[in-house]
DNA sequence: ATTACTTAGTGTAAAAAATACACGCTATAT
DNA sequence: ATATAGCGTGTATTTTTTACACTAAGTAAT
């Protein structure tokens, strides 16, 4: 039971949701392993924690073999420890989502060595997934229904110039509703958090919209929204 | 370095943030503890994962040694794992915030075996704690803030009839901030998770309340209020 | 039994936020 | 010139939040 896991002492593990924007739809990056257990299955990109490193630290390089990004934003979300959650022993596994810009120009095409090949994959449409990684991933779902709502993470899926209907797709992929345009607009743009670029799209064939930026200066100024008294 | 920390082949512990609401105040409990390292230093109450058990089940076990009660409420927040948190070596430890009844007739006096003693202290007064409990403290304090807005969690501070009063002052002292008193019974009563038992306080020497208890059955209804498209 | 004291319990008006809703504009492509 | 596809805009209604103060009921002391 113990051969396989613990280099060191370490019997814990990072699994990360590494969530992206494209084509209009979110996505994970999803792995097909190519080692026991559940060899040529899907599953979530993760990896032992190394002895010397933290785990804000151990997802940051997580993240980095597998796509070459080191600013990625990520937070850890939840750890999972059931004690048959992995086939071959005790390992707890902490779990982060991450988001990624995926628009243009970086292409990532993540080849990692404890996996064949790596693919994004629609949220809606996920194949069946390796150890307890489908009840992660929900999870990290989850968290980001709620965190969007809260946080400026939308930013974090979109180019650094995006219009507000990129924007809009976002919020509507995500929280997997549609929303209605002027009202989303009009929110959006008192929270004074965007900045108006005066620049166009181009490119595109119809008419351009404009761009904006997101201001982090600005950002702390907004606020969680909730049950108020 | 290893030879302190590793019961088996684990280096992880939970560690507890156990609320509980006396006197009009929340406080946590803390244990003086009996063992090396911070011998004699307060500490959350925690304890290593044993191999057989998963996280919620180590933790449902301190809280039941802490307490001899185990119907406590109690929920995973965060994991904290930077090397050097622990001095003699690496501990990720999975921390749980836990409510608590204590009013009136249980009277919870726990000792345990690390620990010298156990005592209820008000979270606005806390003495210096061991290793990075302050800092597992108020990431646990703001979980349940925000908790609080969107959860029937206030119930669980409560005896299982209680006034409006009471629960206004469960709002209080966690948001830390003053409550009009009409709008919170209104916007209380408004959600429909509370009975009305048609009986009053007694023993008590002024006008007395109405008792409440809250209604499990229409507790779904309670949706999040937020940021709202 | 009167009085003083303490907490319970109640409503309304004003302000702010959320929602519902439709059409002219503009750049591109043919 | 014209068709097309997405851009960009305002208002009225409803709902929610906020601010605010007095009477009622019971206890305790005299």
């Amino acid at each position: 039971m113990k051969e396989i896991l613990p280099k060191f002492n370490s019997t814990f593990s990072i699994d990360c949701v590494l969530f992206g924007f494209d084509e209009g739809e979110l996505k994970i990056l999803l792995i097909e392993r190519n080692e026991e257990p559940f060899k040529d299955w899907w599953a979530l990109p993760g990896n032992l924690v190394e002895e010397d490193e933290s785990l804000d630290q151990s997802a940051t390089r997580i993240l980095h073999e597998l796509t070459g990004l080191s600013d990625i934003y990520m937070e850890q979300y939840y750890t999972f420890g059931d004690v048959n959650r992995h086939p071959q022993g005790r390992v707890v596994s902490i779990a982060y989502y991450a988001l990624l810009r995926l628009g243009g120009d970086k292409v990532v095409k993540p080849i990692s060595n404890y996996a064949k090949q790596a693919y994004w994959r629609n949220v809606k449409d996920l194949p069946k997934l390796a150890f307890d990684h489908q009840q992660i991933f929900e999870k990290g779902m989850e968290k980001i229904k709620r965190r969007i709502k809260h946080q400026p993470i939308a930013f974090e899926l979109l180019p650094e110039k995006f219009t507000l209907t990129q924007l809009q797709n976002v919020y509507e992929v995500i929280l997997n509703k549609k929303l209605d345009k002027r009202n989303f607009r009009k929110k959006m743009l008192s929270f004074g958090v965007l900045r108006d670029l005066n620049e166009k799209q181009y490119g595109v064939s119809f008419r351009a919209a404009t761009l904006y930026k997101f201001d982090k200066r600005k950002y702390a100024k907004l606020f969680s929204k909730e049950i108020s008294f």
